[in-house]
DNA sequence: ATTGAAACGAACGATGG
DNA sequence: CCATCGTTCGTTTCAAT
């Protein structure tokens, strides 16, 4: 019916604009977001809060230079481990999130379970990292690293088209 | 001699709980801030310029739930591309980060170059995507995908220890 | 939904401790 | 680094449309 699934929540195109905006700088303020839209600042800040509020815009962060803080070096690391089991998956996420060299985890389907993303000072520090501590895990069977040149984000995420 | 590479920025404990701080919520007042960390906020300010003139904070932005914008499917795609040069590389990299779908590129070193990041309504969005117009690239030798099932960012990142 | 006006709070430069 | 003042600017509420 609205080919979009049960957490479509509508925005339209004033909505659209503000996520864009907010996205490329998180602390516009709402005077200058509402004059870019055209709209008075009161009116801004109802929408603005409204997206909040039905979770559409999850929060504001600060994003950090990874090289500026002592953390040149990042990777990729596929691991897959046994048994599959929810315990299991929650348990090795939980961990893999408590490390300090962790910036993000994907949990997977296909032929790996998990896609952990880290940042470390020196290639000694992963080598460490992934011996002293990820590989002593039951859980995991087998991990493959693959080293990050580079990582780009989008600016902003539109809305996906109405269909 | 100082083990952090020639990107070390001297971070200090202050600074280190400001990042933590803006990192976790980007819009926090500067008197908020100040408070939280016990400094007056004319001396939190001159602080938090100072990190972000000199790069170690590089932008604030805001975060959107996916599946309220009408994109709840997820997916990382890893690509081979051939030949192997910088101008295919940024070619690549250009028009991975064009297609609205893309939420960030990762350049790899290891057997897969890249690897993308994308957000989609449903599956077939994703086939179309694949089909229509990364695999008419010339530069793309192969592909795989992996559903992503969930995907978690740490709330901040920590400076590297000191050694 | 959107608005303007009014009250409140925050940012920021300057000064001096 | 802290304190305070003063100006400017932003936020928020609310009655009205």
């Amino acid at each position: 019916m609205f080919g979009k699934g049960k957490e479509w929540t509508g925005v339209d195109e004033l909505d659209s604009a503000i996520l864009r905006e907010l996205q490329a700088d998180a602390r516009l303020t709402n005077r200058e977001l509402a004059a870019r839209l055209g709209l008075a600042p009161s009116s801004c800040l109802v929408r603005t809060r409204a997206l909040r509020e039905r979770g559409v815009l999850t929060g504001f962060h600060g994003q950090v230079d990874l090289a500026k803080i002592g953390r040149s070096v990042q990777a990729l690391i596929a691991f897959t481990v046994r048994p599959l089991s929810r315990d299991v998956i929650r348990g090795f996420q939980t961990f893999a999130l408590q490390q300090p060299e962790v910036i993000a985890v994907f949990v997977l389907g296909g032929s790996d379970d998990f896609l952990v993303h880290v940042a470390v000072p020196t290639i000694s520090d992963m080598h460490a990292m992934l011996v002293d501590r990820f590989s002593k895990r039951r859980e995991v069977v087998g991990f493959r690293t693959s080293i990050v040149y580079e990582h780009v984000r989008q600016l902003s995420i539109d809305p996906a088209p109405a269909d």
